[in-house]
DNA sequence: TTGCAAAGTTATAGTCTCTAACATATGTAA
DNA sequence: TTACATATGTTAGAGACTATAACTTTGCAA
């Protein structure tokens, strides 16, 4: 979509870096995260094993730049979500958690990337940054429901619940763990059930 | 533990297989999921790179044998947690899921790999029986607390619910996405929320 | 136009997975 | 006891992958 086409007059190719990100995405929903090589990638790109190289530092710093884009991916999608419904509503908070469980089902193989991964980038600033603004989202629209401030306390914590059980859905689901409990669309009764009890009946507890 | 001394006076080893298990759960814990060789846990276990093969099919095998030896811990752990409470308390619930928390704490690289591994077992009948036994675990305490049957369909949606709350805590954990909310031993309150939230209120809901 | 930096290339060292062929120990049946 | 089958080691090596070094081509800026 962002790339050229993949064939290649000139000596230099114009578009490697974004045609590499793309190549890994495909490999790592295809063959598993770990089912990747640099090399194949290249191949596909139709450039030498090594050119790679020469955009990315090392094969966890190319895995990065795709855990990267996925990230802006997910936080956009999860905007336009939450921007289909009133301000401040559940169903606004429930389509969010939607978008985050679309997400891991139509690409199981980035979002593991994306929260599954150690190997080089524990503390990468740049992923930890974009994982703070995902999780602002979510802050935003529970902080309106609540009708409080989004930094404040009640809120993160709330916040904190609804992404723990959106998150373990979204994994048990790709992972297969709750065979025939949730079908593909059959997620918001689930979302809106967790959405309610969280913000509804927590919000006159704590 | 369960292995014989590394050094090895015969030319069997003796224990090879327990031994490769023990090395690969420690390089996994060490080096990342992804930062572990077969060659490297050989070495370890001061064997011949050819001879893990004699034990394990291939790497996904042996990562496989990882797994569901973590597995067994964790439902054991789970079904000693619950255990030190009152049968049908919240808090055998709660302390299920401490179990559960203190797992993938305590050793996240195999938690990892229990939950967040696609490479080749995907499908694996073994894996996945003991994963429906862990859920069982959860099903039969929810079960207690809600006085119903283990197999009735409101316990297996608590159940679930409970579940990827708890999952999904012990994942944001691990990935240090939670930073500063929740520091080691501090998970108590959490647990205890979620499962009166889920265990008590729902039970008059659905 | 000339020169430099960017982005390709080939070649290669070193490591890893996995198989083949061979060696050694263990147990069981004649 | 002997002998064979089986289990579990070994060495050797093919083939793939990562990453670097050294070289080449191209675009751009002074």
């Amino acid at each position: 979509m962002t790339s050229q086409p993949s064939t290649r007059s000139s000596y230099h190719h114009g578009d490697l870096r974004a045609q590499l990100i793309a190549a890994v995405r495909d490999l790592v929903e295809t063959h598993g995260p770990d089912g990747f090589s640099v090399a194949e990638a290249a191949r596909r790109a139709g450039v030498s094993s090594a050119a790679p190289y020469k955009h990315f530092k090392d094969r966890p710093a190319l895995l990065r730049a795709v855990a990267t884009e996925g990230m802006d991916r997910l936080r956009e999608s999860m905007i336009a979500a939450a921007g289909q419904h009133p301000e401040g509503s559940v169903e606004a908070v429930a389509a969010i958690g939607q978008a985050y469980v679309d997400f891991a089902r139509s690409g199981p193989g980035v979002f593991r990337l994306v929260f599954g991964l150690t190997e080089g980038h524990e503390g990468d600033p740049t992923l930890q940054q974009k994982g703070s603004d995902c999780f602002a989202v979510v802050r935003r629209a529970a902080a309106a429901v609540l009708q409080l401030a989004p930094d404040d306390p009640v809120v993160f914590r709330r916040a904190h619940m609804l992404w723990t059980c959106v998150h373990g859905h979204s994994f048990l689901t790709i992972d297969r763990k709750t065979e025939g409990m949730f079908a593909v669309g059959e997620d918001w009764d689930f979302l809106m059930d967790v959405s309610v009890l969280i913000l509804e009946r927590q919000a006159q507890r704590v």
